[in-house]
DNA sequence: CAGCCGTGGGA
DNA sequence: TTCCCAAGGCT
């Protein structure tokens, strides 16, 4: 496929004009900050992230610090920010990083990839944003810009690690700052410009070159991804309900009291059994706890 | 690899 | 109201 090469300088120029403000892009913000960050913003929104990721630095303000406490205590902090799994990997993370980097966020991909809870997105992203390496740096508002503007479609293929990151490193420039720009720049665009639901075109730095407007902003025709399933009444819920009652509680949570949560029997206890199997929650003398 | 894993806000 | 989906990762 060809790449306009006006692209990339045109994602970076529109890049520094136009970045929102956030946290992890303050001068001297923390490579640990940026992990977390980044472990927070895996499936939640932006605006939900910026206060507990606050709160989290000022109480964590190192890897050793959040390995010093129980799992259960970054559970709890997680608060409402949803999949509390992301807290136990997180907290898992930061004890590999104190044990087995000196308590120093690893700079090489290879190393971060090898931390409980980082992915190829993370590990990249971490890499190039805290680190300033040159990665290419996938996610799903990258996968989208590409597929319209190269691609010439309404929204990406279903992930696929090599195709994407092939994809990137051919619009990234060899010069460290520009590709720590068209890296950003990209899901920037992704994120305020080119968005799932309604893109707004009329102000897009590079709408003269996208091939899917170029095209008539035909439908996607491809495999679409999964459609979630309903929330209401699911396991998920189930699991959300059990888990906010013991991040409010800090006494024991009696089988007594998680039955009054939900009704249905067989359904709370395969809830529960999960959130134990996960580590979520454990067993106590008298009722569940955090871990 | 498809299914699973929370929560809330915008359209 | 209902539906969509958001800086993913693990099994």
């Amino acid at each position: 496929m060809s790449v306009p090469v006006e692209i990339p300088a045109r994602v970076a120029d529109w890049f520094a004009e136009n970045r929102r403000d956030l946290p992890w892009r303050d001068p001297g913000f923390p490579a640990w900050g940026t992990l977390v960050s980044e472990f927070m913003l895996q499936q939640t929104p932006v605006a939900r992230v910026i206060p507990r990721l606050a709160e989290w630095l000022e109480r964590w303000p190192t890897p050793q610090a959040l390995a010093s406490v129980p799992a259960g205590e970054a559970v709890r902090a997680w608060a409402n920010l949803g999949y509390p799994r992301r807290a136990l990997w997180l907290h898992a993370a930061a004890v590999q990083i104190t044990e087995r980097h000196g308590g120093v966020v690893p700079h090489n991909v290879d190393d971060l990839l090898a931390l409980t809870g980082v992915g190829d997105y993370t590990a990249r992203a971490v890499a190039a944003f805290a680190y300033g390496l040159r990665h290419p740096v996938v996610d799903t508002n990258t996968r989208r810009v590409i597929a319209r503007a190269l691609d010439g479609n309404a929204e990406p293929a279903p992930p696929s690690n090599t195709r994407d990151l092939a994809a990137m490193e051919r619009l990234l420039p060899d010069n460290l700052d520009d590709a720590h720009a068209v890296n950003a720049g990209m899901m920037e665009l992704g994120a305020i410009v080119c968005t799932a639901r309604s893109p707004r075109c009329d102000a897009c730095p590079i709408a003269d070159l996208c091939a899917w407007r170029q095209a008539g902003y035909p439908e996607y025709e491809g495999k679409r991804k999964a459609v979630q399933k309903k929330y209401e009444g699911s396991d998920r819920h189930v699991r959300g309900l059990i888990m906010a009652e013991l991040r409010a509680a800090h006494v024991p949570v009696t089988a007594l009291e998680i039955e009054t949560l939900w009704a249905d029997a067989p359904q709370r206890d395969r809830a529960l059994a999960g959130l134990v199997s996960d580590g979520l929650a454990v067993y106590a003398e008298t009722g569940y706890v955090l871990p």
